[in-house]
DNA sequence: TTTTTATGTTAATCTTTGGTTAATAAATTT
DNA sequence: AAATTTATTAACCAAAGATTAACATAAAAA
């Protein structure tokens, strides 16, 4: 349940920075928006796990927000946040595709059960993965969801999460230029000496596996980044 | 969204059979209970798309049924009926695997519209043959209705639930990733530090059982959850 | 009822794995 | 030659997982 990110759009300064606070202390990571257009603007920057929404917002209102939002997306769960309890309101809001609804003020306890039941139910939804994961490298075979790294007539080699991820960058750039800096930025989530140096330790890592096979090699291009080569 | 199969409980005779009769009205297809008893017995003998319990029950109390109807049935969506507000009330709700809470007295509208979300996401929802109740896993065959491990010449093996919905999870993503975090939101119902020990002691137990084939092992891919191995 | 038994959670402890940092050496650029 | 960047190994620390046992609770049996 860690790190899911959260989009609160609301439009009170403070309730909306102590309500983020107390998400984040709860190990969500919270993107706060102060108004409707500063909300959908961050919304399609990013990938959100639930949206939070003020009903009562000047310009656009939750509801024309969680439009626009489902318009863009049919999967993401939306939860209003109102200080009025009409029934209409509450009507409107299913109507919209709302997941749940919350009148303030509420329990923050609530609130925390209400987004973990949803985001649970979300993650029980099996959706097939779609994104790459099987890399042929040389003679190696790369399987980066299961981790490891096989060779004809070897055991499969065990990766860990950052070697698995870096050769997959590696081999997502095959012959080409591999940025430091992307890698840097994307795996490690940081730039600096210190993780610059971090990733230099992988490179040796990956190369003493990758020495199996003659024809594949990481090659440093000097300030810039390096190169997975496979002779063919 | 016609003829969709609602199991009502609730021990107020007069409430109850307003409830249900609107219901029918809306098309959707009503078995009234009037208390816990009975009403595990009938969803025991039936398939519901829907569960609405009034928490408020002598002998056995909404929560309680819950437990048990969760117990048999890990999907069906569950509803709270109840008078009370108080915070505690609906964290145990939640707790319990509710999908949604209303407090009385309510609009029927508005109860209405939340039947009408709920059934839709689970609609919705893209799931493993979660029917299937026998698997072949090496030499051992699972019934995981029956909740037994049979392996050619030994008594079959009895699995308490928890073992067994796990080494079901498992054996549904075999010879792949079976994802920590799913087989804690699903059977678990949560993700935190302490069901994840919960879960590694069962791991411990499944692998136990399964030493018997020497072909099926369950790996753990660090960080990411674990991998049911048949090799074959 | 009281007593067993089964099941599941929490605690305690130990092992493995993963990742960063440090130290030092080597290569490349200026 | 000096400065910068990269390479490699080892030391260290933290996080995740494995295992056993103690504890709590609920169901079943006596």
């Amino acid at each position: 349940m860690e790190g899911k990110k959260i989009l609160l759009v609301e439009d009170d300064p403070n309730f909306g920075a102590v309500l983020k606070d107390y998400l984040m202390i709860n190990d969500f990571d919270v993107t706060l928006a102060k108004n409707g257009m500063e909300g959908f603007e961050k919304f399609k920057k990013d990938t959100f796990d639930l949206c939070i929404l003020d009903v009562m917002m000047p310009y656009k209102d939750g509801y024309t927000l969680a439009r626009e939002i489902r318009e863009k997306n049919l999967e993401v769960p939306i939860v209003f946040l109102t200080a009025k309890t009409l029934k209409e309101d509450v009507l409107k809001g299913y109507k919209v595709g709302a997941d749940d609804y919350l009148n303030k003020p509420f329990d923050s306890e609530v609130l925390l059960m209400k987004i973990k039941a949803i985001i649970q139910r979300k993650a029980t939804e099996v959706r097939p993965d779609t994104t790459k994961f099987e890399f042929e490298i040389g003679k190696f075979h790369l399987n980066s969801k299961l981790r490891f790294l096989t060779f004809p007539g070897q055991e499969p080699i065990k990766l860990s999460p950052k070697e698995c991820e870096l050769l997959k960058m590696l081999a997502l750039h095959e012959n080409d230029l591999m940025p430091r800096e992307l890698a840097l930025t994307k795996i490690w989530r940081d730039d600096n000496y210190f993780t610059s140096r971090s990733m230099d330790v992988y490179i040796a890592k990956l190369r003493k596996f990758l020495k199996l096979d003659e024809d594949v090699e990481i090659l440093n291009i000097h300030g810039e980044g390096f190169r997975l080569v496979i002779k063919k």
